[in-house]
DNA sequence: CTGAAAGCGCTTACAG
DNA sequence: CTGAAAGCGCTTACAG
């Protein structure tokens, strides 16, 4: 392996000397720092990392916890992810995977060993059981999702109550009165899936102050129950109009219930879902829907990580909660619903 | 930072020996041994990573190169990726993940640098730019992908010619006689994606062997073209009474293109698909379709690296090349052609 | 502008 | 069964 050493011997410097030419922390004659160079060039040397690491006790490294819940449809978080390694990679920092099952024993893990120079964790629960351990870490973090208590780490998520008051709102405007909200499974948000509720909550909070009626149902993340679901919602609610989706499986199965039931959008009911274009364009997701980027979100988290690793905020300076705001995709799907026959 | 030092002196005992106690390379005084785990507990002890490194030149690490092609839907790439985080997790190593566009750059960068001790290629292509890198590296490398040549590495992947035979052969055996086989989009083969020639190829020399029509199509990878295009293609082919897809979104987009032209699978049209239960389950796929687990070919391969890491196969045992079989999951969109009117 | 030396926190021959 | 010491490959005060 070639070291600095040899880099040193070759360049006819002292490793030190070397070592300087390289970091350029402080001024080195342009004769030597071309000798140096000359000789990193021909003997293709590259920096042991854990020797630079134990040396300065960074490691360019930033560990990413995920967390697949049961029953969550896990390919929606690589667009997080990618976010976040791509993020990371552009501010020179490399990503660490963690995807076990114990998050709070990973975390302890990297953080006591000195892997990492921070942390990132997604699909951050409201009383998520790794907060107290990222708290006490000396590393710093930085969240994608919205916990109860954000003391101590800077969160980035979407703006869910945004998105179910929009989604309100926009049929309200067309002369809605009875929407249905389907939401992703209930267990899903017994596991810490606030966004579920913020949605809900906020949507529901907005029907009540524009007087009209919302119906909240939870249904299932996947056929073949989700298509039963729907027809059961469906003829339980007969006057509704809109119907809200913040499930992507229910957008999905929608197009085959409606086409059974006789029913066209937005004919006979308009709908706005909650999904990606990703999505929409892959899986042929027919309806307008609301959503905001992924990848901006890791890419946010990652930018305010690195700037506290590299103390360019100041010791004391606020932690932040930042919520993108939503996006509509008019897809076709809403309209003024047909007068009561 | 609590070292082994600390250890050692609340243990009362040297450095070596409290090493020594905790990796158990030599034997150890039961006496001193619980005094060492003692000051451990009681001082919360972790090795520092860097260290370690440098001290053993093993990381622990695993390097997980990812790559995402142009049109390519990047979440069907989480599966695979869990499972190489989770199946290296369980034999204790940690995974870099790396996406950036320049894998050769990265993969040299880890590789020099001695941030891991070996790598997982994901999305290998047929002349994967990254594979002389990967053989020059003093780091082993198993492959997610069968490339043109194999030497060096070991490969693990879907077997897509035989999926291309048990498509062809399945509805051969229903009587059908015309079929049209629906592929990725083409550029994403010249980009690499050389599966799906292989399971092309395949089908089309299978059903040569069985004297029966095949026409072979490329695809758009999402709407709204995919829906268009499929549209086309079966205007082009009217005899045709099998439908092949090597593609999700047009797996996604048939339903309504056949509730348009007012078919119905299988009555009109035999259907099989190529996409995991996953996504079958979560966007309502309806069609029986084929696959084998992507977690499982992921575990694969780190199993495999980490066995020739850890010198556990012989140093010149032979690379291995696997192809796992597919799996056909019966979603009832097949049956005997319609007799001819 | 440059060099000799100490130190980061481990592991592992060497010696007893 | 245990300890003192060297060494892994860097960086960075210290000295000139």
């Amino acid at each position: 392996m070639v070291t600095i050493g040899d880099v040193a011997r070759v360049a006819g410097v002292s490793r030190s000397t070397a070592s300087y030419a390289l970091s350029g922390k402080r001024a080195i004659s342009p004769e030597v720092r071309h000798r140096v160079a000359a000789a990193v060039e021909r003997l293709g040397y590259t920096p042991n990392a854990g020797a630079r690491a134990l040396a300065t006790s960074q490691t360019k490294v930033l560990g990413l916890l995920a967390r697949v819940l049961e029953d969550e449809f896990a390919p929606a978080m690589m667009q997080y992810i990618l976010g976040v390694t791509d993020g990371a990679r552009d501010l020179g920092y490399d990503t660490l995977l963690v995807s076990e099952e114990d998050g709070v024993r990973a975390l302890r893990r990297l953080a006591d060993s000195r892997m990492v120079d921070g942390f990132v964790l997604l699909n951050v629960a409201e009383h998520d059981d790794r907060l107290p351990v990222l708290r006490d870490a000396r590393q710093p973090g930085a969240l994608v999702g919205l916990p109860a208590d954000t003391a101590g780490v800077d969160v980035f998520d979407h703006d869910f109550a945004a998105v179910g008051r929009v989604m309100v709102d926009h049929l309200h405007a067309l002369g809605h009165r009875e929407l249905i909200l389907v939401s992703q499974p209930e267990h899903v948000v017994a596991r810490g899936g606030a966004y579920v509720w913020r949605l809900a909550d906020a949507a529901r909070q907005q029907a009540e102050e524009r007087g009209i009626t919302l119906h909240a149902r939870f249904a299932a993340s996947g056929q073949p129950e989700i298509g039963r679901e729907l027809d059961a919602i469906l003829d339980a609610h007969p006057g509704a109009t809109g119907l809200l989706l913040n499930n992507e499986a229910a957008a999905a199965a929608l197009p085959g219930v409606l086409t059974e039931r006789g029913l066209r959008s937005p004919r006979d009911l308009s709908v706005i879902g909650r999904y990606s274009d990703d999505f929409a364009r892959t899986f042929s997701l027919p309806y307008s829907a609301i959503d905001s980027a992924a990848g901006e979100l890791g890419r946010l988290a990652v930018a305010q990580l690195v700037a506290r690793i590299e103390h360019r905020l100041a010791e004391e300076a606020p932690h932040v909660v930042r919520l993108i705001p939503p996006v509509f995709t008019d897809r076709g799907s809403t309209a003024a619903p047909r007068p009561v026959s």
